[in-house]
DNA sequence: TCATTATATAACCATTTGGTTGTACAACCT
DNA sequence: AGGTTGTACAACCAAATGGTTATATAATGA
C-alpha cells in the first residue's frame, strides 16, 4: 500500500470516536474484542467492523491467545499520521500571529489603496 | 460544536488526498476555488464540495476579494488533531519497549489467573 | 461428546460520500 | 445593458459507511 493509501485509511479510521476510544484502550495494552465492545453500547459484530478498520490501515494488529484474538495497537500508521500533521505545527503554533497581522495589512492596503502590493501577499 | 465532532470532522477531511493537497496548498497563500481546482483533473462543483468538506470542519474559512471567495487555512482544527495524536507519540516513537514490558506483565498476570502455557505467539 | 465462549461472517438497511452535468447567481468590465 | 468570470446549487448516481440481526465457526472445558 502507497503512503498516500494509507494515509487516507489512517485518517479515515480515525474518524470516529469509538475507534478513537479503542485507540486509546489498547495504549494501555492488548485486548479481546468482547472487551473492546464493552463501553459501548452496540453489538458485537459493530465492534468487529471497526476492528477490521483500524486493522486495514494498519493502526492494529491481531494476536492469539486460546480462543481470544485480542488486538493491539501498531504504531506506524501513527507515526505517519502524526508526520504529516507536523508539517503544519509551525502554521498554528503562533507564527499565525505574523500571518493575522499580514492579513491585517493587506486589509488596510486594500482599503487606502496606494501602491501595488509588494507580493508579500501570498501570506 | 463539540471537541470530539470537531476531530470527527478534522480526521474525516484529513482522509481524502485532494483535500490534504487543498490544505498543502492553502499553507502557501490564499487561493480562490477555480484556482484551487485546477491542479485536479476534476469539476470544479466536486473541489466546491471538498470546500465544504473542509470548512465545515472548521480547517478553512472563506474570504472575498471582488467575484472570488478566497480560502485560506485556519489553525485550530489541525492544532487539536495534532494534539490528539500528540498522545501516541511516546508509544510509536520508541518508548514502546516500555508498553511491551506492561504486556509481558499483563501475560504473567493472566498465566496466573489460570495457569497455562504462556503463549508467545501474539503474531 | 457436548456446551460454552470468543469471534467472524452474511444479509440487510439507511445514510453519507464523492463524483457528475446542468444551471443559477453575483460581481466585474466595456 | 450585456458579456465574462468566479462560485454556488440542484439533481442524480454508484459506492462506501455504520449499524442491525441471525448464524457460522473455532477453541476450550467438563
Amino acid at each position: 500500500m502507497t503512503q498516500t493509501n494509507r494515509l487516507n485509511a489512517t485518517f479515515a479510521a480515525l474518524a470516529d470516536p469509538t475507534r478513537r476510544a479503542i485507540l486509546a484502550r489498547l495504549a494501555r495494552g492488548q485486548a479481546g474484542v468482547l472487551e473492546l465492545a464493552k463501553p459501548f453500547s452496540m453489538s458485537q459484530p459493530a465492534i468487529s467492523k471497526h476492528l477490521i478498520v483500524l486493522e486495514r490501515a494498519g493502526l492494529i494488529s491481531r494476536g492469539r491467545d486460546r480462543q481470544r484474538r485480542p488486538r493491539r495497537l501498531s504504531p506506524k500508521p501513527l507515526a505517519e499520521a502524526t508526520n504529516w500533521l507536523e508539517r503544519y505545527r509551525e502554521f498554528w503554533e503562533g507564527n499565525f500571529q505574523r500571518l493575522d497581522a499580514l492579513l491585517d495589512e493587506m486589509k488596510v492596503q486594500e482599503k487606502t489603496r496606494r501602491r501595488k502590493n509588494v507580493r508579500r501577499k501570498q501570506q
